[in-house]
DNA sequence: CGTGTGGTTGAACAATGTCAAGCTCTGTGG
DNA sequence: CCACAGAGCTTGACATTGTTCAACCACACG
């Protein structure tokens, strides 16, 4: 199932130079942060798709920022079924639930191919103390991830099931658009599998709801994902209010 | 429908002698902390059951934490479909997430009469530049907010009727029971409509459910709320670990 | 070539929602 | 003290939504 390759590098990039750091939708650094930042990352770390990153009930030594490619968080009861939580693009930083609170009680597996910049749980003490700004930042990130999760959730409780295939999709768009992840593909690399895992609904009636959203011309699905065709007329159809524009910190 | 009455006192309660300190529940401050906190604190408010706290929409000047009271937090969609997020009580930091990132994109609203300490939003920053482990605890606040989110959802996502409703209650019987608020009244005090808006359901459907935990005698519906006749077996009919035990911190 | 993964479809069935009515309290005003 | 109204709970009949099962298809990959 899956594959667990991962290889581990130096640094290769650094800070200074981070691709991210040059679009609009993060926040500027200090001079003095980015150096900071930049002793803190230990490395990169590439995994394959489908590989796992965080296994629940795990306690890592490490936390990472994504550098490239695509994931998701996702739990399961024990019988199997899962429910993903949400999607991890360029910029996220992961496993900050597991170095706060000790154990990791999702899981995190790639979708894509991720290079990841990887920091250690120990040092972020260090950050607290050196860095107020900073740490205010990590409050942040987090307040943000619980911000999405409200969403979500009143996704999954409350609207029917083509709202929350719109609402989704039109989510991931305005996500991957704000980071420049459709230059090369256009392509939202999941399965119907994971759409339903993420709405909470059985593959057959995600399949069905995601042609009825298809011949409304709103999306088109390929072979390994979708296209967006109109990511406004998804978001008006389920009633949702798109992301906040304004930059955002990360580490 | 809400009654909105709230009244501002002076500080009554001085933090070093927070009734909520003493319960094992909670992790021990420095006495500098205490100091700090106490600072910090400009009052307390009192509000009415039924009261609404925060608005959808709002940019409050004030975050709070609850010293006593039960309250949840909500999100609407335009035609009044309510999912309810997640319960409050005491200890808990409430307005964080609008504080930080600005505006406040769900609704808090008490289920009985709420007593709040008052702290001002502007002094954040001095916080993170002047006490870096309670930086660390507002990290640590939003994190474990994000963990019983990702319980919730993967709750309505994934989990049956019966098993949903009985991983609420017993949620809310755990959180409850290491606050020692059942030493009153031993009754969770909500309607069955939250219940509803909580798990996703019909009120109706609601009803029927909970009829079969209490034919299971896994719990006892009152008038204004429910009793919990057997928590564990709530939580293990829902397939639910139960939440940590370890101590937490609070501001 | 097989084989596997992901997508598609229809039919039977189960879960949940909607509607409508009635019931039991509690509080209120006459 | 009584009548009434409203909130919350209960119930049954029926409609809708979503699930399960069982095929089958198309394509990519070894």
């Amino acid at each position: 199932m899956a594959k667990a390759a991962a290889t581990m590098h130096g640094q290769r990039t650094p800070c200074q130079h981070c691709p991210l750091r040059s679009l609009p939708h993060f926040r500027e650094f200090e001079r003095d942060e980015l150096n900071f930042i930049s002793g803190f990352k230990k490395g990169e770390l590439l995994v394959d798709a489908g590989a796992t990153i965080f296994l629940e009930g795990a306690h890592s030594a490490h936390l990472f920022t994504i550098l490239s490619g695509w994931g998701f968080r996702y739990k399961t009861l024990e019988d199997g079924r899962r429910q993903i939580l949400n999607y991890v693009m360029p910029g996220d930083l992961i496993g900050l639930q597991g170095s706060i609170m000790g154990e990791m009680q999702h899981s995190t597996e790639a979708l894509s191919p991720i290079s990841l910049c990887v920091f250690e749980r120990t040092e972020l003490m260090t950050l607290y103390n050196s860095h107020p700004p900073l740490a205010f930042d990590l409050t942040w990130i987090a307040s943000r991830e619980e911000r999405i999760l409200d969403e979500h959730l009143l996704s999954v409780g409350r609207r029917s099931a083509v709202e929350r295939a719109a609402y989704l999709i039109a989510y991931l768009h305005q996500r991957a658009r704000a980071l420049h992840l459709f230059n090369s593909s256009k392509v939202i690399p999941i399965t119907q599998q994971h759409v339903a895992d993420t709405l909470g609904l059985s593959v057959v009636h995600t399949n069905k709801t995601l042609k009825k959203l298809a011949a409304r011309k709103l999306l088109l699905w390929q072979e390994r994902g979708c296209e967006v065709l109109d990511g406004d007329g998804l978001a008006e159809l389920a009633g949702w209010d798109g992301l906040d524009s304004g930059k955002r910190p990360f580490i």
